[in-house]
DNA sequence: AAATTATTTCAATAACTATTGAAATATCTC
DNA sequence: GAGATATTTCAATAGTTATTGAAATAATTT
């Protein structure tokens, strides 16, 4: 996965109701489920609810078929492992030495107090 | 992690520049980076590089150390690995069998041609 | 073919987000 | 302590995003 799609796959992700939608999806498995299932589910209006799919969509993380009225959503778990492999890629588990924490050195007492606040304590 | 965190870090990760910001500290490892570093590395105003770190701190994936008259920003790999797992937690590497594609029925020849469009191969 | 059910499309709107320029703050050097 | 350097704060603005209501489309049932 290259950074374009893992940027619009974050960022589909990144949306209280579309992380709701996907992780249903994700539950209900292969099969998928219809929209009105999820709009039922999670109580979203059926445009709200397009919209989101669309997106999801566009993403690539969710895909669609029709099946009488009903439209199928389904997650697509192809697409989800390639966000995290993206994100694993430069972070710990590519680079496990970075994960571990910075070790204390063992500094010489200086004789005079250090300058305010010269170095500080990691804030937040 | 939990959801709110989740998606505060998705939500951070989610934006062009931050995502370049975050991908750029991690490179750069524990020791962090300078803001003034960050700011030429990727060609961005000082002022708009500020209000990207304020929200990758918010969202908990980075911390700040002042040195001096720089400030140090760093990558919190905690977080990440704390949202990768959070990913990985409802998707595959999870529940690895929803992964397998599903297995196509050999279903029984029809007689009649089944109605139009009733199950259509998935779109998008 | 009319009524019903499931979903999408469209336009309007409110809310949020990123970027900019100018000014403020903090630290360091002379 | 005046000037320089590094970064933040603030206000304005342009752009994007989510939600809503009303209407349209698609498929099914009667």
């Amino acid at each position: 996965m290259k950074r374009p799609d893992a940027l619009a796959a974050l960022a589909a992700l990144a949306q209280d109701n579309r992380l709701d939608i996907f992780r249903l999806l994700v539950e209900a498995g292969r099969a998928g489920m219809p929209a009105g299932a999820v709009a039922d589910a999670l109580d979203l209006a059926p445009n709200t609810l397009t919209f989101h799919f669309d997106r999801l969509r566009d993403a690539g993380l969710v895909t669609v078929r029709r099946d009488g009225r009903s439209m199928i959503y389904a997650a697509r778990y192809e697409s989800m492992n390639a966000l995290i492999a993206f994100l694993t890629e430069n972070c710990c588990r590519g680079r496990p030495e970075q994960c571990l924490p910075v070790k204390k050195e063992n500094s010489p007492r200086k004789t005079r107090k250090p300058h305010r606040a010269q170095i500080a304590e990691p804030v937040s």
